[in-house]
DNA sequence: CTACGGAAGGCAAGCGCTTGTCGCAATGTG
DNA sequence: CACATTGCGACAAGCGCTTGCCTTCCGTAG
């Protein structure tokens, strides 16, 4: 059915092997030769076959990421960048999503390792010793987590929400709140130590509510012991969850930005969006996605055992009208 | 390096070929020498390798999804549905973002196409023309594109606007706007001329803006143009952009749901998150999703040309806060 | 007792491509 | 002019698995 290696070879009256290597390796072959080949190959409308030459090759000329939950905002910049990279260089882009069931991971994982030439993961959730497990995977990387003895590409949240505490204290807050994101989130605990360390230089009142979902409907929920509590700013987990404390804040009377001051983590598209606008730390993912591409490209190309590589990308804060000056409710809990 | 099948026949003093049919055709095998060979799978830690296993069989056991932006919020809950619906029988989905270039999208199939058993199409932009062209692709099916001789799962938007227009028109508005999707879109196209037919038959007057982009940004831009008009409600031509006119008008000093009612089609995650909820027509995305898995695998187990597959799926209006009674603003447009 | 049919498993031929090795001609060197 | 070098391609051996066909063996029927 389809044109295969020997078909052009024998059309041309030359070996396969010929014009294999012309196709992969140019400079190996005769340039007049090479021509004559890319002709007939063109004319024939040969394509090689992928998996014929996977199994050769060893080669997928395929990458994968595995992320949480593609719904959530933040992941789909992190998905297009990692496509986008990864198409330049030829490969495809294996996405894998978990719905947040951080057990399915490992196995998805082995699983799909076997059929790419390099994994990302992307896993806020998955308890570390489990991940750790996977250090053996040819070319794994992890997005926005520390594994030793793996490559990683850390996001470092404490910037960001530290200035976010600062903004904060400098509009004059002193009583704020902390929305926690997953129990088992390590970037949860990354922004939390954060925060609370930055509450405590700056002498602020920290109160913190949660743990919450990564997902608007939390955030309602959230909105309601925000509302009973004193404090006159909130800093949710993410921007998902503030966007849902926004939400609910509003139906039930406050005005976001002047009553309440929230700010949001993630940037993702809607908090420029929202209204108001939101105040939102900016997560760096499409970056982070790209520097994994690279990490893992480049092992690629570089034949032998790899030494773990470790990119650093930091955080920073976008303030929006979310987030002003504090002006507390008379006296105190209103209904 | 990895067990393979040979090791695992020679560990048992059989053949590779028997071991082949103990795993692929268990029934073609004594039970004891079946019971034997499992075992000693286990036991040696054999995982067949795809990439042989494809082959020779010319199976993949992998799907691809094809969306134009996972970033919309529509497309996560079909890619998740589809995923899952896979993952049932063993097959592992491969997910394209072609980023809204509708261009790309065609070679992108074709790609594709070379290394999966099935293709699942989402693609409202790209024109029908072009479409048709991968109609020769075997088990290729489309969502909610209506392509001739091909298998598709259509989703009748029509059911949903009428229900849209006829609500608004029940709560009294009498002059409305429809805000056109992406120019090439026929999801767009489908959802236009239901809604024009509704507002002439009952009487309505319509206006249309756009063509915009589904992004929340247009939404914006398209909120101006509504504040402007003399329209007491909007029909949106989905939740994106709903969601910006929101946004935009809430902040020009409106109040939907009361000054302006607004529609949007999706029904995603977010209107029923929003503030106020957003009313909007509800497509059943995952089902289609689903139902497109389903085709693919019905073919695949029989072997032999296949009629193509038609499946239909309906639309209906959710009712929400941002819909009420008009309350025309005073006199005309104000700044 | 021979013949035949079916079940169980072995044999071997690939699937389409890559790649190490080798032959051969053309070129360069002393 | 004999020799070593180099560049181009051909040969062939697989990669790990599937599958059509064949052999062997046993049970049953004629």
């Amino acid at each position: 059915m389809a044109v295969t290696l020997t078909d052009v070879a024998n059309a041309l009256g030359l070996s396969a092997s010929t014009v294999s290597r012309a196709l992969s390796m140019p400079e190996k072959v005769n340039a007049q030769t090479r021509e004559r080949i890319q002709q007939t190959v063109h004319q024939m409308g040969y394509v090689p076959n992928q998996v014929a030459r996977s199994l050769t090759s060893g080669r997928m000329d395929t990458l994968a990421i595995i992320v949480p939950d593609i719904a959530n905002p933040f992941f789909p910049p992190i998905i297009k960048a990692v496509q986008a990279r990864a198409a330049r260089r030829g490969m495809t882009v294996l996405l894998s999503d978990v719905d947040e069931h951080a057990v399915d991971e490992i196995d998805r994982a082995r699983n799909l390792a076997k059929r790419v030439d390099g994994l990302i993961m992307v896993s806020p959730r998955t308890a570390s010793a489990h991940l750790a497990g996977l250090r053996d995977i040819p070319n794994i990387v992890f997005v926005n987590r520390e594994v030793e003895g793996a490559s990683f590409v850390l996001i470092d949240d404490g910037d960001g929400m530290v200035q976010a505490v600062e903004h904060l204290h400098a509009l004059g807050h002193r009583n704020i709140a902390y929305l926690n994101g997953p129990k088992r989130s390590w970037s949860n605990a990354l922004r939390q130590s954060a925060i609370e360390s930055a509450c405590a230089r700056l002498g602020m009142t920290l109160s913190e509510f949660g743990p919450f979902e990564a997902q608007i409907q939390a955030g309602a929920r959230a909105a309601d012991l925000v509302y009973a509590s004193a404090v006159t700013a909130v800093i949710a987990y993410d921007d998902l969850i503030a966007l849902g404390v926004m939400a609910r804040l509003t139906e039930r009377g406050l005005r976001i930005g002047r009553d309440m001051s929230v700010i949001g983590v993630d940037d993702s598209p809607m908090s420029g969006m929202a209204y108001p606008t939101l105040t939102s730390v900016h997560v760096p993912g499409a970056e982070a996605g790209v520097a994994a591409v690279d990490i893992i490209l480049e092992q690629l190309s570089t034949p032998g055992k790899h030494e773990p590589q470790i990119v650093e990308l930091e955080t920073h804060l976008i303030v929006r009208s979310s987030t002003s000056v504090p002006h507390p409710r008379d006296g105190s809990v209103a209904v």
